[in-house]
DNA sequence: TTCTCTGCAAACGCTTTGCACGGAT
DNA sequence: ATCCGTGCAAAGCGTTTGCAGAGAA
């Protein structure tokens, strides 16, 4: 059911200053559903399979022009990948050095201490933690049987 | 003097099981003295004068071995440029907008609290802030009088 | 009609790969 | 004689640019 709810999507763009099309749509929406941690490839794979005509350079126009407006931040862990984030409200990312899914959690970035940045203005704040998640723990668990 | 103080670096890698060759000497020893956050063509830049027949696929080759060796890390504030830490105490890293300088400043990681990721194994943790630096502010200041 | 979104093709920049030379062991 | 570091040339990959056709306003 691509057209599912795509009504909220189009509000979204429409109040960010941003024309609505089906494209952007959909590469808004995808972003929301997976959580916002999609890279380009991610988006055109996802995609196309609906909407064959769908070509790459539409997948970086729209980023960068959602980039621009705000709607949407780069972020990168281990500076590998540019994947794009939608969610803006506080919070950390974790990579799976396994798995090599990305999580977010919650992180109050007001206490991060900045007594070393005095004199700076801040305007984003990112926090990227790499590691194991509970599942790939498990699985060296029960292959170390 | 480009051999001024080589022997610190030279004896920094066969710690690391890395053998030593001038070029690497000269690599680290660049990390080094720009504080960690040199890209591959800074590095090629400033060292392609002292070594005329320098390669790119040498600065490549050794990041990349550092990287394998645990020697570096890869930092990346907006996941555009993949830059070179060699500095691994708790820091985190502030990219200035306007001027694009990357500056450490001392976080102490374990006050960030992780209640969002119990069962989680952490081995990693970056903060990266971006905004202005005072350098800038001043700048920008000055041309609204 | 006019504007702009879309998408093909080509260009681009950074990084990696294949391979051969040369120095070190 | 063997091994490994180096560096040229070419390939690779993700992203951007130029441009033309289609669609919306």
């Amino acid at each position: 059911m691509i057209h599912s709810s795509n009504e909220r999507y189009h509000l979204k763009l429409i109040e960010n200053g941003i024309q609505s099309s089906f494209q952007r749509i959909q590469v808004l929406k995808y972003l929301y559903e997976c959580e916002g941690h999609a890279n380009a490839e991610d988006i055109y794979q996802a995609l196309h399979g609906e909407i064959p005509t769908l070509s790459r350079t539409t997948i970086y126009n729209t980023l960068n022009l959602f980039l621009e407006k705000g709607l949407v931040r780069v972020i990168s862990i281990d500076g590998v990948e540019k994947r794009y984030d939608v969610i803006l409200a506080d919070h950390g990312h974790f990579k799976c050095e396994s798995c090599e899914k990305i999580f977010n959690f919650p992180v109050e970035m007001d206490r991060i201490p900045l007594e070393g940045l005095v004199g700076f203005q801040v305007t984003e704040k990112n926090v990227y933690f790499n590691g194991l998640c509970p599942d790939c723990i498990q699985t060296k668990n029960q292959k170390g049987k």
